[in-house]
DNA sequence: GGCCAGGTTCTAC
DNA sequence: GTAGAACATGGC
């Protein structure tokens, strides 16, 4: 294992954390113990955010680079996220949220991961999604043991998903059809994962939506934390309820459009942080 | 014990 | 195309 550091600007491990994107994350005495995929590493910041130290195996350095989004344009996003906030004034909710969500970001995690997790996640709540999630690493992946001692486990690949009585007993209820047929689909190379990140963003999600289980907003959520697309914008209750509240006019996507999906998760933490 | 959860599907107008 | 019910499961 080596550490790694990077220097940031606007990152902050606590507020991704909080922002629902990721369920395999693990706050144990102050670092994060993060498993993606069949990766695995530490995560921390020092006390004034400004750096980022990553702490994995020397193969893994430029998965976890991506996967944090280091080479990410978050400077300029933030700017203009700033600058936007600045001219709306104080009072105005979405400067209310940028501030507030200051240091949020998007992460890159594997798409096949990203689908099958974001299926578990429908007419479901988060703690009950990472527990879920945990029991089918913990029963269909890899167990790992690093040259620490420690032992973590590789998310399941397809061969290991596609058989729905390897589902059962996990609490993924009525949706282990879903998981089990895309996980099928993959297998058969009916659907090719890697392309969508490549695709335009209308053909990609048109191709999600087409998969069992897979409604308008889990292939936003997809396109946005498992292809790199940032014009994702997923609508769930929570967003649902920002919308009609706060924007019953129109919400101002065009301004956002570079990056409405960033801009979707401030305000998603923002308005759970509120209802705390 | 009833309600809800980062929704989707199916059915009926 | 839109409203409403059903869907497994467990935390609160």
């Amino acid at each position: 294992m080596n550490m790694y550091t990077y220097k940031v600007k606007n990152f902050d491990l606590d507020k991704i954390y909080e922002s629902g994107q990721v369920f395999r994350w693990e706050l144990i005495g102050g670092n994060y113990f993060i498993s993606s995929g069949k990766n695995a590493c530490q995560v921390f910041t020092d006390k004034d955010k400004k750096y980022i130290n990553i702490i994995c195996e020397s193969q893994e350095k430029e998965f976890w680079e991506y996967y944090f989004g280091i080479n990410d344009n978050y400077n300029e996003y933030w700017r203009i996220l700033n600058l936007w906030a600045e001219r709306d004034g104080e009072d105005s909710y979405l400067s209310k949220a940028i501030k507030a969500g200051n240091g949020m970001g998007v992460l890159n995690q594997p798409v096949w991961e990203t689908a099958i997790s974001f299926i578990v996640s429908q007419n479901n709540n988060i703690p009950r999604i990472k527990n879920t999630i945990k029991k089918m690493c913990e029963k269909l992946g890899d167990c790992i043991e690093t040259d620490e001692g420690y032992f973590y486990y590789t998310f399941p690949e397809p061969q290991n998903l596609c058989n729905i009585e390897n589902l059962q007993g996990l609490g993924i209820g009525y949706r282990d059809k879903y998981i089990s047929d895309f996980a099928r689909r993959v297998l058969d190379n009916k659907i090719d994962l890697d392309v969508l990140r490549i695709m335009p963003f209308k053909e990609a999600k048109c191709i999600l939506k087409s998969c069992p289980g897979i409604g308008e907003k889990v292939a936003n959520c997809i396109l946005l934390y498992g292809c790199g697309h940032l014009e994702a914008f997923p609508v769930d209750t929570w967003i649902r309820r920002v919308l009609d509240r706060e924007f019953p006019n129109g919400f101002p996507y065009e301004r956002y459009s570079r990056f409405l999906g960033l801009v979707q998760q401030i305000i998603f933490y923002y308005e759970r942080m509120l209802n705390k």
